[in-house]
DNA sequence: TATGAATGAGCGTTCATTCAT
DNA sequence: CATGAATGAACGCTCATTCAT
């Protein structure tokens, strides 16, 4: 936060011809990351790819980190219209289960918006390279915990379990879109995951419900 | 292997000196790598901070990469150690349960070994850096799944179970390790993943055991 | 001629409003020169300090160095008017100590003008930025040497004498005003610069006078 | 200091060749500024015109101004030869025209050592560009005055008087090398200045000596 | 006329890697 | 063998200036 002089970006573009310019920089960028990984990530070849000149990108990015954070900010929106959306039709009476699956397959929405960008953002870029992080997802994190809560049963330490359900629920699927892509296909896949967090999360009964 | 001239190391040391400057080259890549993040790991950082000239460093490692390499290497032969070890000890009548709890239990040990290592190869390095990814885990992970195959009860996709409890297994200890370390050292949490995996793995009974 | 394209402004502002742009103009970028100096003196610096588009600054001014120009030349019609007043109020019986003393006065009044663009003028901007140096000075100077070289005394040399005397006037008064500005308001200061020009052009006699 | 990351050469060259590489960054440091100002000095002129590799030249200087530093660090010493040398020469009962004389004709040899260098360093690089400046200067003349301050006569104010001889005397010279450079070739040039200073020194007699 | 947008040229600096002693 | 010296190829970023509405 001390370090680096600007995140955000530089300049809010007004008219329509910047927007554009703008939104061509987020795409070369997400081109060449996806491409050329964080290596090949240079402002050079973003202006390039993106058709615009050099100092242009400089008129509304500060610097080269504020590029991906910004990506990684629209990413975020969109990403998060997959949790918020369900959110609103859960109804009265759902069950623990029927929660899981709107999350699980919230997940798995997901990942199916820019799969390629989810890559790159979890395994491209070393993390050392932005040091401030909003904190969007732990907000969401913590509504859904909270709903679910009431519903555990026989869970000794709710709070690890939180922890636990949460971080399982996120890898499985992360790692399933990136190694198995197939997988986020088949509902049988989410059943299994779901299957994985109610039987964690309700250890009173053995079968289904 | 056209693209990557050579990763392996380029010179076998055989002589004691050698052993022991590569020694510290490498203890000097871990120290770098883990203060300045991947973004500091320069080859004559390195150097200088292994108080060797950076043509010997170039002796012994063709490129930068093969420093990370061999650290890699090095690394994961030491927590190959922790899945090992236990395995020869497996009694004859041991339940799904304690294999769990001896596989998660090596999980925790291995994070133990060298965290700062281990956040550095999953966290630090862009995964673009190194297409060679040797498959001693996808190994070790096949021979822990035939031995407890048998044990499963009421899975209807055996395969798709043990990508998940793999994944799943290997993702909580992680981020465990690397958001909450205190976990690591607590046996309800250990307990708790164990409890995760068997009654995703066995759901013919609700309690434990 | 050939190799600095303008040097003058480019469009003599005839209306109020492009009189006020260009005022504010010249006001920021005297501002910008004296807080970042020379290297910080950026034309976009300067529009964005006097609130004006960065096209607009070049509608009134052809190039960078133009506007110091423009600002060097206000500044010299200002500074001009400290000896062009006493001049005409030199009575008929004047002695040189009366003109030295009228002579340094003025130099301390021109000091005190603007010392910050004083400054700027003769330290911050390197004198290769500006070939052409109008000769307003050298005219000045000549007049003057004129009508005090009738009463030396005793000077084996007057052309030299004049060369000397004016820039040891000058720059005592200068470095004065630079680095130990408190003298300027010393009339002590003043009479000992006046008695050493005096000393030096009046070689009959001793004491004072 | 706090700004300025370093200054200060970075690698004290030990071998030979470096040596020679060192000096050659240099002389065509110089070199540059001379022809093409401040505006003209990049690193990569400098290193082209030394016909050594930018990278060379940035394994000796940490940063482009240290490049100036260092040669006006060389440029300071050989010019302090010029007051050291002729002070032990000084004679038990010499006369303060005679110490005058010496210190005039030093600096009139200052700056014929190297006179486009001694430009360079007043006019033509911003004093912004520098925040340290080293005060060997001010040792020396703090020397020189305590040693003349008994011979003043009829000074009132004997500390002005020392600023004042010391600017005037500097300046004179100085003026003269960069303005009239065939004064200083003169004797009755040396001979003014000296007179300039001993009537304004000792006021008590108006003739010479 | 005034403004937002754009740009070419280039600058200071770094770094992986090799040469020469 | 080990070391000091050297280097080519970029890279991030700036700035004076012009274009287009």
């Amino acid at each position: 936060m001390e370090k680096h002089p600007r995140l955000n970006p530089r300049k809010r573009p007004t008219q329509k011809r910047s927007q554009a310019t703008v939104d061509d920089i987020l795409e070369a960028a997400a081109y060449i990351l996806e491409r050329d990984g964080w290596k090949g990530f240079t402002t050079n070849a973003v202006a390039d790819k993106a058709g615009v000149n050099i100092s242009s990108l400089y008129q509304y990015f500060p610097n080269k980190e504020s590029i991906v954070l910004e990506l990684r900010r629209r990413h975020g929106e969109r990403v998060q219209e997959c949790f918020t959306a369900p959110k609103g039709r859960v109804p009265a009476g759902a069950t623990l289960r029927d929660m899981l699956h709107m999350l699980v397959e919230a997940g798995v929405r997901e990942h199916r918006v820019a799969p390629a960008l989810h890559r790159i953002f979890s395994e491209e870029i070393p993390s050392s390279a932005f040091d401030a992080y909003p904190a969007w997802e732990a907000h969401m994190a913590r509504e859904w915990a909270h709903r679910m809560r009431p519903l555990f049963r026989g869970v000794p330490h709710p709070e690890m379990a939180i922890f636990v359900a949460q971080t399982v629920g996120h890898a499985v699927v992360h790692e399933a879109a990136n190694r198995r892509p197939e997988l986020l296909k088949s509902p049988a896949f989410i059943d299994e995951v779901v299957t994985l967090l109610e039987r964690y999360l309700r250890r009173d009964a053995s079968g289904r419900h």
